[in-house]
DNA sequence: GCTCAGTCATAAATTTGTTTATAGCAGACG
DNA sequence: CGTCTGCTATAAACAAATTTATGACTGAGC
């Protein structure tokens, strides 16, 4: 058996993304009989059958099913290898693909991103904005902001700092339904909270709380919905405190649930060599630091003058240390 | 910029290995006007030069050596995907990729393969044999055996056991050189030890002795040779029990240098949908637990009677727990 | 029940890529 | 100092892939 080219990979790849041969070669610009005879190459090489033929499209086979992980690893290798190449040997120009949580990303970084292109005009942003985190793994970004202490080997991780969380609601919510006076209070509120995604809190739920799909009258697992919820007066929801405090929305008792959230910056060690990626991680080191350090700033500000200390509540839970 | 064939990443890469179109040509039974000619419509789509031409051969720049990792990448993706496609849907033969220790590979591991052939004759095995632990990761084998926890995220690891080393020397040597008495005269005879891989060791060990290559008479990196020179009589060494004891080897100290290495079974969790992946997972699970028990009895039955058990020495310095 | 939009499969024409053959160049060796 | 071996580069002959242009099929919608 001799080794089959690598575009049939390719078109492996885009067949079973799209279902069908025509499909396929549109995406790739390419004809129809062309990925039908790739597909047919790749059976034969393979010794397999990778399709059961349909007048709607082509269904994929156990195989086939079992051959995508692998094909869509050579894909994101593929975008590494061109990322890498956009940037020339060293030039301070190229581009740089950023993963982040959609929360992150859409309301954090967009300030950083407009500073980090005045500072280097050459370098071109991806925004891959997703909740899982294998994304640096897999090659399918340089650079990674997360929440949780990134634990791969080879990876090159920096922590910023921690971020504060705690209840919060607009002043049109209070003014309406009033202010709770302590935890078990909580239960007569309208509280918004996750979804499906109740791992993300398990960490963060003061103990003495159960954690329930029912204590919540409204479910997203959408952060930023859930911010603008919040934010409409809908219920008392978690928030960053340097984001609500930006939204004008009120803590609700912060001196009595605070947890802390670690910021990691992350990526590849080898990445670290490529210059453009080293300016985007320092600038994003730099603006996350700067951001944090703000946080905390909202969050002391926010609280009663007995309690101002910016120690967390909650915290051994949810973070290693650097 | 139009995507780049994939095909020309592996001729990219046959090129950075090789160092010259026609050797790269030759490895991929293409002619070196091919070769050239796709080195050149790569260059042409990623916009930036590659290689500089010489009549010894092409030089890669800087760019095409911040590629390779990738196009190595890919490369091992393609092979893997490959190796999943042997397989077939969910047939019981097929191609499996095993890393292990040069040690492992060489000593323990043979037994076992030709009983697993017995058992699977429609499996084949590909034995990748190195010390680095990235295997896994970039997917380069199914299944790895390695001596340190895999703390890789998506990786499914087993504990076996953990096996007894200790200092041996052959009959011969003893009976030339004496046995040392104590730890301290150990300085009078020859002992051999790593080269360069001092990290292995400094878990190993005793917190009384210094670790200084200075210590070592004879150094030597492979595992395999070190056993070797033991055998000959070059000196005293450390072995496996089990090893030593089949190779006829007498312990040395047994009562007072005993650590413990972990052994560890890993492979993707993706991979153990695959039922000849898994079979191989499970043969291999089982045939190390009896050889870590047997190493286990060959240490016990080589010490004095009045130290017989099997408690490590020297333990939590390497290893955690399951 | 008919049309229409979608699909895959096939055959001939064309474009593309690959090879063979040749020339030129640098270093190793007697 | 010439020869020999390795390499790259170029041009024309060739083989191979791709495309265009079909035909045949299925299911949705009127």
């Amino acid at each position: 058996m001799t080794e089959p080219d690598w575009d049939l990979y390719r078109s492996l790849l885009a067949v079973l993304d799209r279902g069908s041969l025509s499909a396929a070669a549109r995406l790739l610009g390419l004809s129809q009989p062309t990925l039908g005879h790739h597909v047919a190459a790749l059976e034969m090489a393979l010794g397999a059958p990778l399709f059961t033929r349909s007048p709607k499209g082509l269904v994929p086979t156990e195989t086939a099913l079992a051959l995508r992980p692998h094909a869509e690893a050579m894909a994101s290798a593929a975008a590494a290898l061109r990322r890498t190449a956009s940037g020339g040997a060293d030039a301070p120009g190229g581009v740089v693909r950023v993963t982040a949580s959609e929360m992150v990303g859409t309301v954090i970084l967009p300030a950083m991103i407009a500073g980090l292109r005045r500072a280097h005009p050459g370098i071109v942003l991806e925004l891959s904005l997703s909740d899982r985190s294998e994304d640096l793994l897999r090659q399918e970004a340089d650079i990674a902001i997360r929440m949780t202490r990134p634990l791969q080997g080879s990876l090159l991780a920096r922590k910023i700092g921690e971020i504060g969380l705690g209840f919060h609601a607009s002043p049109a919510y209070l003014a309406r339904e009033g202010r709770p006076k302590d935890m078990g209070d909580l239960r007569h509120h309208t509280l918004i909270g996750p979804d499906r995604d109740i791992e993300t809190l398990r960490g963060v739920i003061p103990a003495g709380l159960a954690l329930t799909p029912e204590m919540f009258a409204i479910r997203v697992d959408s952060h930023v919905a859930h911010l603008a919820l919040v934010e409409a007066g809908a219920g008392i929801g978690v928030c960053q405190f340097g984001i609500a405090a930006a939204a004008g929305l009120v803590p609700v008792l912060p001196d009595l649930f605070r947890p802390m959230m670690p910021v990691w910056l992350a990526c590849h060690e080898d990445l670290r060599a490529s210059r453009r990626i080293a300016a985007v991680f320092e600038f994003l080191g730099g603006a996350l630091a700067d951001y944090v350090a703000r946080d905390a700033q909202a969050m002391v500000r926010t609280m009663p003058p007995s309690t101002r200390s910016a120690a967390p509540l909650v915290a051994e839970a949810w973070g290693e240390e650097a």
